[in-house]
DNA sequence: ATAGGGTTAG
C-alpha cells in the first residue's frame, strides 16, 4: 500500500517555489469580521434585551445565544447569565442545565456541575445521554475515569440510554491516562466502534511508541469499512514520525491525498514539525507555502513550529523572518512564540536580545508561565548568572507560576556547576520538601555534580541508591557515571560498568562512545579507543 | 468523543 520514496518527494518540490513570505498572501488571511471580544459582547447584549423584554421570549432563544458562546468558550459569562436567568424566574429547561453543567466541567469545577446534575434530578427532568455523557466527560476530564466507569454501570443498570458518544469519552478517558489496554478492551465490547474510537486509540499507542499494534488497529478499522478521516491521518502521520518512521508517515499522506482526504492546518503543521524535527528547513517552509497556496490559512502552531526549527539549525535570521512573517499574516504570537523565539536567542548567547523579548512580554500583558521561566531560568545558570536565575525563580512563585522539577533541575544543576554543590544539595531537600518528586534528570545532574566536585564516592552511592530502589538507571545515567569514573582515570572500572549497561539491555549512545573514547585516547590505549570507534561505526551511531 | 508548537542531565 505504500507509494514509493519518490512519490512522497516529489509530492512537495512539484508545488511552484514563491517566497512564502510576501506581502501579496498577506490580503487572504485578513480578517473582515468582529473580533472574538466584540462578538462576545455582541451575544451578551442581545441576552440582555431578551432578558428586559416585556414578554418573556421563549427559552429556546436564550439557548442559542448560550450554545454560541459555549462554542466560543465563554463558559463563565454563560454561567452568569443562567443565573441571571434563573433570578428573573425564568425557569431553565434541561438543555440549559446540561450547558451549564458543561460549563462548570470545562472550568474544573465538578463540585458545581454535580450540583447541577441534583438540581435536574429534584425539578423532575429526565436526564438524556447529553447529560449523562457530561458527567463522564467531567469525571474524566478531570482524572476521575474508574468514577466515570462506574457512573455508566449505575446509569446502565438504571435502564437509561447511552450512545455512541459515551463510548467515545470513556476510550478516551482510558487512554489519556495510559490503560490503553483496557481502552482496547472496551472498545471490542462496542458493537458498531466508530471512526473517532479508532482514532483515540492509535494516536495513545503511536504515543506509547507502539507502532505495530497501532498500525495492526489501522488496518482492522480498514477492512471493517470504518473510513479513516483527517484526524486519523493526521494521527498516524504523527505518531509514525514520532516512531522514526517517516517514510510510513508519508506513506499515510499519500493514502489520504489518494483517497481525497484533504490536509487541513493540523496536517500541515504537524508535517512541518516533522520536517522540521528532521533539520529540512527548506522542505518545512515548502510545506508553508504549499498551505498558503491552497488557503489551508496557517496558524500560529504552523509559525511556531517553522520558527523553532530553524533555531534548532541555529538560522537566527530566519526564525526571526518568520516572527514578522506571521504578524504581517495577522497571526498573533502567543506564549510559546516567545518562549521559542527566547530559548533560541539563549542558544545563540544572545541574552541582551532574551532581556528585551521578556519584557516585550509583560508590555504585551503576556503571562509568562512555568515554560517562559524553565528556558529562562536555565539560561542564566548556564551563563553563569545564577543570583539573575535566583531572583526570576522567586518572581515566578509570586506571580503564581508554580515551580516544577525542571525549574529546580536547571538550577541545581546551575549550582553544581557553580561551585555551590552544598547549596544545589540544599534546593533538593527544598524541592522535596514543596512537594516534587526529583526525576532521571535530576539523578543525572547530581551525580555529574558530585562528579565533577570530586566527590565520586557520593556519586557512586546516588547510582547504587537508585538501582537498590529498584530503578533502572538510563543511558544519560551511566554515561555520567561513566564520564565520571573516566575523570578520576579509573578507567577499568568505566568499562566494567558500560559492559553491565549493555547487558541490561540499555544500549549506547554516540555520548556514550565519545566519552569512553576519548578517555581512552587520553590515557595512550589507542588500540581499545580504536575498537570502540569502530564498534560505534558498525552499530550506525555516527551521523 | 479524536490530531499539531515551547523548558532540564551526558
Amino acid at each position: 500500500m505504500w507509494l514509493s520514496r519518490s512519490v512522497r518527494v516529489s509530492l512537495l518540490p512539484s508545488i511552484a517555489k514563491f517566497p512564502p513570505f510576501l506581502p501579496m498572501h498577506n490580503s487572504l488571511f485578513c480578517s473582515h469580521s468582529h473580533s472574538q471580544t466584540s462578538l462576545h459582547d455582541d451575544a451578551v447584549s442581545q441576552f440582555n434585551r431578551l432578558l428586559h423584554q416585556r414578554h418573556v421570549p421563549s427559552i429556546f432563544e436564550f439557548g442559542k445565544i448560550l450554545g454560541f458562546l459555549v462554542r466560543m468558550k465563554q463558559y463563565s459569562t454563560s454561567i452568569s447569565l443562567i443565573k441571571q436567568m434563573e433570578l428573573k424566574g425564568i425557569l431553565c429547561d434541561l438543555a440549559n442545565l446540561n450547558l451549564l453543567m458543561n460549563c462548570f466541567c470545562h472550568l474544573h469545577k465538578l463540585a458545581f456541575a454535580f450540583s447541577v446534575f441534583a438540581k435536574i434530578l429534584k425539578r423532575g427532568y429526565h436526564p438524556n445521554a447529553i447529560t449523562l455523557n457530561t458527567v463522564m466527560r467531567g469525571l474524566c476530564d478531570n482524572g476521575e475515569v474508574k468514577e466515570a466507569l462506574n457512573f455508566h454501570d449505575k446509569v446502565v443498570a438504571k435502564g437509561f440510554r447511552l450512545n455512541q458518544f459515551t463510548y467515545g469519552i470513556l476510550i478516551n478517558g482510558l487512554s489519556k491516562i495510559g490503560e490503553t489496554e483496557a481502552a482496547i478492551e472496551l472498545l471490542r465490547t462496542i458493537q458498531s466502534p466508530s471512526t473517532v474510537m479508532y482514532s483515540i486509540i492509535i494516536d495513545s499507542l503511536l504515543k506509547e511508541k507502539q507502532p505495530k499494534e497501532a498500525y495492526g488497529l489501522y488496518s482492522e478499522m480498514v477492512i471493517k469499512g470504518i473510513f479513516p478521516n483527517v484526524v486519523t491521518y493526521s494521527t498516524l502521520i504523527y505518531g509514525f514520525c514520532l516512531v522514526g518512521q517517516v517514510e510510513v508517515a508519508f506513506g499515510f499522506l499519500n493514502e489520504m491525498l489518494s483517497n481525497n482526504i484533504r490536509p487541513n492546518v493540523y496536517t500541515y503543521t504537524i508535517l512541518i514539525d516533522s520536517l522540521c524535527k528532521e533539520r529540512k528547513l527548506g522542505e518545512a517552509k515548502n510545506v508553508l507555502g504549499v498551505m498558503v497556496k491552497v488557503y489551508v490559512k496557517p496558524n500560529v502552531v504552523s509559525f511556531n513550529a517553522l520558527m523553532d526549527g530553524y533555531y534548532l539549525v541555529n538560522k537566527v535570521k530566519n526564525a526571526k523572518q518568520v516572527f514578522s512573517a506571521m504578524t504581517h499574516m495577522r497571526v498573533s504570537p502567543d506564549v510559546r512564540t516567545y518562549t521559542i523565539m527566547i530559548n533560541g536567542l539563549i542558544r545563540n548567547k544572545r541574552m541582551d536580545e532574551v532581556i528585551n523579548l521578556f519584557q516585550e512580554m509583560h508590555d504585551r500583558n503576556m503571562v509568562q508561565d512555568t515554560v517562559t521561566y524553565n528556558t529562562l531560568v536555565d539560561g542564566l545558570c548556564k551563563t553563569g548568572r545564577i543570583s539573575h536565575a535566583w531572583d526570576l525563580f522567586h518572581e515566578m512563585c509570586g506571580r503564581n507560576q508554580q515551580a516544577d522539577v525542571i525549574t529546580y533541575n536547571s538550577l541545581i544543576d546551575g549550582l553544581c556547576k557553580n561551585q555551590h554543590l552544598d547549596k544545589a544539595i540544599e534546593l533538593l531537600r527544598k524541592m522535596r520538601e514543596n512537594g516534587i518528586q526529583p526525576d532521571m534528570y535530576t539523578v543525572n545532574i547530581l551525580i555529574n555534580g558530585m562528579c565533577r566536585g570530586d566527590k565520586l564516592k557520593n556519586a557512586q552511592e546516588i547510582f547504587q541508591d537508585l538501582l537498590n530502589k529498584g530503578h533502572n538507571p538510563d543511558i544519560p545515567t551511566y554515561n555520567v557515571m561513566i564520564s565520571g569514573l573516566c575523570k578520576e582515570g579509573l578507567l577499568d572500572e568505566a568499562l566494567t560498568l558500560w559492559s553491565k549497561m549493555e547487558d541490561s539491555g540499555c544500549l549506547s549512545n554516540v555520548i556514550t562512545f565519545e566519552i569512553i573514547i576519548s578517555a581512552l585516547f587520553k590515557h595512550g590505549q589507542t588500540e581499545k579507543a580504536e575498537k570502540f570507534f569502530h564498534e560505534m561505526i558498525s552499530r550506525d551511531l555516527l551521523k
